[in-house]
DNA sequence: CTTTGGATCGTCT
DNA sequence: GACGATCCAAAGG
Protein backbone atom coordinates (compact mmCIF):
# COMPACT_ATOMS: atom_id res chain seq x y z
CA UNK A 1 0.00 0.00 0.00
CA UNK A 2 1.71 3.51 -1.10
CA UNK A 3 0.93 7.00 -2.02
CA UNK A 4 -0.16 5.75 -5.76
CA UNK A 5 -2.93 3.57 -4.79
CA UNK A 6 -4.90 6.72 -3.50
CA UNK A 7 -4.10 8.54 -6.79
CA UNK A 8 -6.97 7.55 -8.82
CA UNK A 9 -11.31 8.03 -9.24
CA UNK A 10 -12.39 8.29 -5.63
CA UNK A 11 -15.16 5.45 -6.71
CA UNK A 12 -12.47 3.24 -7.77
CA UNK A 13 -10.80 3.72 -4.34
CA UNK A 14 -13.68 3.46 -1.79
CA UNK A 15 -14.21 0.08 -2.65
CA UNK A 16 -10.54 -0.78 -2.57
CA UNK A 17 -10.38 0.23 0.77
CA UNK A 18 -13.02 -2.35 2.08
CA UNK A 19 -11.07 -4.58 5.17
CA UNK A 20 -8.16 -2.53 5.10
CA UNK A 21 -7.36 -1.35 8.71
CA UNK A 22 -7.41 1.82 10.52
CA UNK A 23 -6.00 2.26 13.68
CA UNK A 24 -5.11 4.94 16.24
CA UNK A 25 -3.35 4.85 19.55
CA UNK A 26 -4.20 1.49 20.02
CA UNK A 27 -7.47 1.18 18.82
CA UNK A 28 -7.98 -0.38 15.67
CA UNK A 29 -11.50 -1.52 12.92
CA UNK A 30 -11.48 -2.63 10.12
CA UNK A 31 -13.27 -0.69 7.32
CA UNK A 32 -16.64 -2.26 6.07
CA UNK A 33 -18.82 0.62 4.78
CA UNK A 34 -17.29 3.53 2.77
CA UNK A 35 -18.85 6.33 0.41
CA UNK A 36 -17.05 7.91 -2.73
CA UNK A 37 -17.63 12.07 -2.77
CA UNK A 38 -16.31 13.06 -6.14
CA UNK A 39 -15.08 16.86 -5.46
CA UNK A 40 -15.84 19.36 -8.11
CA UNK A 41 -18.39 17.68 -10.31
CA UNK A 42 -20.75 15.96 -7.03
CA UNK A 43 -23.02 18.43 -5.71
CA UNK A 44 -22.88 16.05 -2.47
CA UNK A 45 -19.47 17.14 -1.59
CA UNK A 46 -18.20 19.79 0.59
CA UNK A 47 -15.65 20.88 -1.93
CA UNK A 48 -18.69 21.41 -4.93
CA UNK A 49 -18.47 24.79 -4.55
CA UNK A 50 -14.66 25.57 -4.54
CA UNK A 51 -11.87 25.37 -1.93
CA UNK A 52 -12.65 27.26 1.22
CA UNK A 53 -10.50 26.98 4.68
CA UNK A 54 -12.46 23.77 5.85
CA UNK A 55 -11.99 21.74 3.08
CA UNK A 56 -8.55 22.48 2.42
CA UNK A 57 -7.18 18.87 3.02
CA UNK A 58 -9.17 17.90 0.01
CA UNK A 59 -7.48 19.64 -2.20
CA UNK A 60 -4.18 18.56 -1.26
CA UNK A 61 -2.22 15.56 -1.61
CA UNK A 62 -4.08 12.25 -1.33
CA UNK A 63 -3.33 9.47 1.80
CA UNK A 64 -4.16 12.14 4.05
CA UNK A 65 -7.01 12.60 6.13
CA UNK A 66 -9.92 15.08 6.02
CA UNK A 67 -12.02 15.23 8.98
CA UNK A 68 -15.20 17.22 9.62
CA UNK A 69 -17.66 18.77 12.55
CA UNK A 70 -21.33 18.53 11.89
CA UNK A 71 -24.63 19.17 13.44
CA UNK A 72 -23.04 21.08 16.02
CA UNK A 73 -21.58 17.85 17.93
CA UNK A 74 -19.82 15.22 15.82
CA UNK A 75 -16.79 14.59 13.53
CA UNK A 76 -16.29 12.42 10.63
CA UNK A 77 -13.42 11.07 8.34
CA UNK A 78 -12.05 10.84 4.63
CA UNK A 79 -9.58 9.41 3.31
CA UNK A 80 -7.94 12.20 0.39
CA UNK A 81 -7.57 10.83 -2.77
CA UNK A 82 -6.80 11.27 -6.31
CA UNK A 83 -4.31 13.92 -7.51
CA UNK A 84 -3.28 17.11 -5.86
CA UNK A 85 -5.47 19.98 -6.37
CA UNK A 86 -8.68 17.32 -7.56
CA UNK A 87 -10.66 17.76 -4.49
CA UNK A 88 -11.79 13.92 -4.08
CA UNK A 89 -12.46 11.92 -0.81
CA UNK A 90 -13.81 8.98 0.02
CA UNK A 91 -15.94 9.09 4.10
CA UNK A 92 -15.19 6.05 6.46
CA UNK A 93 -19.00 5.23 7.46
CA UNK A 94 -18.34 1.72 9.75
CA UNK A 95 -15.65 -0.05 11.15
CA UNK A 96 -15.76 -3.53 12.40
CA UNK A 97 -13.45 -3.37 15.59
CA UNK A 98 -10.72 -5.32 15.69
CA UNK A 99 -8.27 -4.22 18.83
CA UNK A 100 -8.69 -1.40 21.68
CA UNK A 101 -12.05 -2.34 22.80
CA UNK A 102 -12.37 -1.32 26.34
CA UNK A 103 -10.95 2.01 24.93
CA UNK A 104 -13.40 1.99 22.56
CA UNK A 105 -16.20 1.07 25.05
CA UNK A 106 -14.89 3.90 27.46
CA UNK A 107 -15.28 6.50 25.12
CA UNK A 108 -18.68 5.06 23.80
CA UNK A 109 -20.74 4.56 26.90
CA UNK A 110 -24.13 5.02 24.83
CA UNK A 111 -22.54 1.76 22.56
CA UNK A 112 -25.03 -1.47 24.43
CA UNK A 113 -23.32 -3.85 22.06
CA UNK A 114 -19.35 -3.84 20.27
CA UNK A 115 -20.82 -3.79 16.84
CA UNK A 116 -22.62 -0.47 18.03
CA UNK A 117 -19.16 1.16 18.90
CA UNK A 118 -18.05 1.97 15.15
CA UNK A 119 -21.00 1.52 12.91
CA UNK A 120 -21.49 5.02 11.75
CA UNK A 121 -19.26 7.72 10.78
CA UNK A 122 -19.59 10.00 13.61
CA UNK A 123 -19.27 7.11 16.16
CA UNK A 124 -16.05 5.35 14.53
CA UNK A 125 -14.48 9.09 15.08
CA UNK A 126 -16.00 8.97 18.82
CA UNK A 127 -14.35 5.03 19.49
CA UNK A 128 -11.40 5.54 18.09
CA UNK A 129 -10.44 9.71 19.23
CA UNK A 130 -10.79 11.36 15.87
CA UNK A 131 -10.96 14.99 16.37
CA UNK A 132 -10.49 18.34 13.95
CA UNK A 133 -6.69 17.54 15.44
CA UNK A 134 -6.20 14.79 13.33
CA UNK A 135 -7.06 16.96 9.95
CA UNK A 136 -4.33 16.76 7.68
CA UNK A 137 -2.54 13.51 8.84
CA UNK A 138 -0.86 11.76 6.31
CA UNK A 139 -1.77 8.13 6.84
CA UNK A 140 0.83 6.21 5.77
CA UNK A 141 3.45 7.33 8.01
CA UNK A 142 5.67 4.59 9.57
CA UNK A 143 5.26 2.31 6.67
CA UNK A 144 7.47 0.57 5.29
CA UNK A 145 8.62 2.59 2.14
CA UNK A 146 6.08 5.22 2.66
CA UNK A 147 8.16 8.78 2.70
CA UNK A 148 7.68 11.73 5.05
CA UNK A 149 4.27 14.24 5.57
CA UNK A 150 3.71 17.43 3.23
CA UNK A 151 1.47 18.77 5.84
CA UNK A 152 -1.85 20.18 4.53
CA UNK A 153 -3.32 23.77 5.49
CA UNK A 154 -6.48 23.54 7.37
CA UNK A 155 -8.46 24.97 9.88
CA UNK A 156 -10.33 23.10 12.03
CA UNK A 157 -7.78 23.05 15.13
CA UNK A 158 -3.81 21.84 14.02
CA UNK A 159 -3.62 19.42 11.18
CA UNK A 160 -1.03 16.90 11.04
CA UNK A 161 -0.41 17.82 14.72
CA UNK A 162 -0.11 14.25 15.88
CA UNK A 163 3.01 13.25 17.32
CA UNK A 164 5.84 10.85 16.17
CA UNK A 165 4.96 9.17 13.13
CA UNK A 166 4.60 4.92 13.21
CA UNK A 167 5.57 4.40 16.58
CA UNK A 168 3.54 1.19 18.11
CA UNK A 169 0.62 2.94 19.94
CA UNK A 170 1.15 6.83 18.49
CA UNK A 171 -1.20 8.67 18.42
CA UNK A 172 -1.58 8.82 15.13
CA UNK A 173 -4.49 7.70 13.08
CA UNK A 174 -2.64 5.81 10.37
CA UNK A 175 -4.23 3.13 7.44
CA UNK A 176 -2.40 -0.74 7.50
CA UNK A 177 -3.39 -3.52 5.42
CA UNK A 178 -3.14 -6.62 7.08
CA UNK A 179 -3.78 -8.61 4.13
CA UNK A 180 -7.14 -8.90 3.80
CA UNK A 181 -7.96 -8.26 0.36
CA UNK A 182 -11.35 -6.20 -0.51
CA UNK A 183 -13.70 -8.34 -1.17
CA UNK A 184 -14.24 -9.16 -4.98
CA UNK A 185 -18.11 -8.06 -5.04
CA UNK A 186 -18.77 -5.22 -2.59
CA UNK A 187 -22.48 -4.42 -1.78
CA UNK A 188 -22.94 -1.39 -3.53
CA UNK A 189 -25.91 1.51 -3.26
CA UNK A 190 -27.10 5.16 -2.89
CA UNK A 191 -25.52 7.60 -0.27
CA UNK A 192 -26.70 8.01 2.96
CA UNK A 193 -27.66 11.49 4.99
CA UNK A 194 -27.27 13.84 1.67
CA UNK A 195 -30.19 15.94 -0.29
CA UNK A 196 -28.26 16.09 -3.74
CA UNK A 197 -27.21 13.38 -6.03
CA UNK A 198 -28.72 10.53 -3.34
CA UNK A 199 -29.28 8.46 -6.56
CA UNK A 200 -25.37 8.03 -7.49
CA UNK A 201 -24.50 4.24 -6.62
CA UNK A 202 -21.22 5.81 -4.28
CA UNK A 203 -21.88 3.89 -1.23
CA UNK A 204 -19.94 0.24 -0.85
CA UNK A 205 -20.20 -1.83 2.11
CA UNK A 206 -18.71 -5.49 2.90
CA UNK A 207 -21.84 -7.49 2.46
CA UNK A 208 -22.98 -9.76 5.19
CA UNK A 209 -21.13 -7.37 7.82
CA UNK A 210 -23.24 -6.83 10.77
CA UNK A 211 -21.24 -3.40 11.15
CA UNK A 212 -22.03 -1.87 8.70
CA UNK A 213 -24.51 1.52 9.71
CA UNK A 214 -27.86 1.21 10.30
C1' DC B 1 -38.41 -4.05 15.46
C1' DT B 2 -39.45 1.17 13.40
C1' DT B 3 -40.38 6.08 13.71
C1' DT B 4 -39.76 10.66 15.54
C1' DG B 5 -37.79 14.79 17.32
C1' DG B 6 -34.13 17.19 19.97
C1' DA B 7 -29.41 18.42 20.60
C1' DT B 8 -25.88 21.99 19.12
C1' DC B 9 -22.37 25.07 16.55
C1' DG B 10 -18.98 25.80 12.62
C1' DT B 11 -19.41 27.21 8.13
C1' DC B 12 -21.06 29.60 4.28
C1' DT B 13 -24.81 32.77 2.16
C1' DG C 1 -29.58 33.36 9.58
C1' DA C 2 -30.03 28.60 7.86
C1' DC C 3 -28.47 24.17 7.61
C1' DG C 4 -25.90 20.07 7.82
C1' DA C 5 -21.77 13.45 4.58
C1' DT C 6 -25.38 12.32 12.64
C1' DC C 7 -26.66 10.10 16.95
C1' DC C 8 -29.59 8.87 20.67
C1' DA C 9 -33.52 8.31 23.71
C1' DA C 10 -38.24 7.75 23.85
C1' DA C 11 -42.43 6.07 22.23
C1' DG C 12 -45.31 2.96 19.56
C1' DG C 13 -46.14 -1.95 17.15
Amino acid sequence: MNRDDFMGDPVDVAPWLLNKVLERAGRAGRIVEVEAYKGAVDPASHAYRGQTARTAVMFGPPAHLYVYFTYGMHWCANVVCGPEGQAAAVLIRALAPLRGLEEMRRARPAARRDRDLCNGPAKLCQALGITGADNGTYLLSGLAGAAGSAGAAGSAGAPGAAGSAGAPGSAAVRLLDDGTPPPGRPAQGGRIGIRVATEEPWRFWVAGEECVSR
